[in-house]
DNA sequence: CCTACCGATCGGTAGG
DNA sequence: CCTACCGATCGGTAGG
């Protein structure tokens, strides 16, 4: 019994080389998401109907196959929820951190990059970007593995932004509200964006950088 | 079949009677709920477990009835939420008008109104408001109206940008989606905001004030 | 014995 | 408003 299981989560990893090649290569760079049929199906069933609302039968006759071949691959129906929404955090994660280390230490190059690669993520990443009005729908440990992600990117734009304040480069009061919404106008992005719409995933990044420099109060914003 | 229907519809009018009461009154005055505990039971069960997570048969026990009980006062579980979203949006959406007009033409005073008006919204009747991430389950006609109402609050915060913008006291190159972007602000409110926290619902709305006119690029915003 | 599944069905629960 | 139920479908698992 604790064979399979192991040989199962190899068959899981081998399946997703694409995501991490990309992500390897550089922040700006987006190739196709990589991602197990199964994750990929159950990612779209949940964002049509919700992780309640989707059965694990409508995400088999999307792949294409039977529900015993579901889990076989997959413990249950939680277990692609959490596996979707932590590669997706993971993924804007590295990318964020990339982008900041790329950036070096000045705080409004720090945050352009920032802001910037997250926004890109949720405009190459929507569907991903979109299940994170799924958390509820985690089990207790899960969801505490998926904020403390959540929180470090969160850390990571205050630790940027009170060193701008610091600097005197950003002027806002409220570092930490200010950050938490340059955060959710970003997960925003998610709501309305369409890729067939008249905005590139780039026009649509600078267009969040400068609404999120208005944010936290940058001299040289608008 | 028919008389049994109308009869539950005028239940249902005379069991909210003080809300409506406490919107006349003034838009930064918040009553109880004043919702029928049906409602305000699925209400609660919706934004612990999701819409499709929560049963029928969970509310009933919430509200100390039977699971028939609740189909004699609403038609079906779309009802409730239907239902539910659309009072939550009505009510912001008089307390924006009010706040709008009692701020008067002043583009400035007219969008520090509104926002102050939506936050605390957002804040004092955040079981309402939380309940927006649930659109998703409304039925096509239903999730029509309460997006036509959305789009009406988004449309007089735009106006008002505009005006800020044409006369010099906004500088945001993006006005549109400035205001997607103060509206995502404040309802991300409700995922965060805690009643038992350090902050008063005035003092939340205030700073949603300072941080949205950053976003919208006023002058003397920080 | 393994892998990658299958057809059929489990105990319970959904909205009505 | 309750008791007594329905057709169907739920997440998950049986043997092979």
């Amino acid at each position: 019994m604790a064979l399979p299981r192991a040989q199962r989560k190899d068959t899981r990893v081998s399946t997703q080389p694409r995501q991490d090649a990309a992500v390897a290569r550089h922040w700006r760079t987006y190739g196709p998401l990589g991602l197990h049929p199964i994750l990929l199906r159950a990612m779209e069933a949940f964002n049509e109907h919700g992780y309640h609302g989707t059965s694990m039968r409508d995400i088999a006759s999307r792949v294409g196959v039977t529900v015993p071949a579901l889990y076989y691959h997959y413990e249950n129906k939680q277990a692609l929820l959490t596996t979707l929404l932590e590669a997706s955090m993971r993924d804007v994660l590295d990318r964020c951190r990339a982008a900041a280390a790329e950036a070096g230490d000045d705080p409004l190059a720090r945050f352009r990059a920032m802001v910037e690669s997250i926004a890109l993520s949720m405009a190459h990443r929507q569907g991903l970007a979109f299940l994170d009005t799924e958390i509820r729908s985690l089990e207790p440990a899960n969801r505490a593995r998926y904020v403390a992600l959540r929180d470090y990117l969160e850390h990571m734009l205050l630790d940027t932004v009170r060193d701008g304040v610091a600097r005197g480069m950003f002027t806002t009061p409220y570092p930490a509200d200010a950050v938490r919404a340059v955060l959710v106008m970003c997960q925003g992005v998610a709501n309305w964006y369409r890729a067939d719409g008249p905005l590139t995933p780039a026009q649509l990044a600078e267009r969040q950088v400068v609404l999120s420099l208005g944010t936290v109060g940058a001299r040289d914003a608008a």
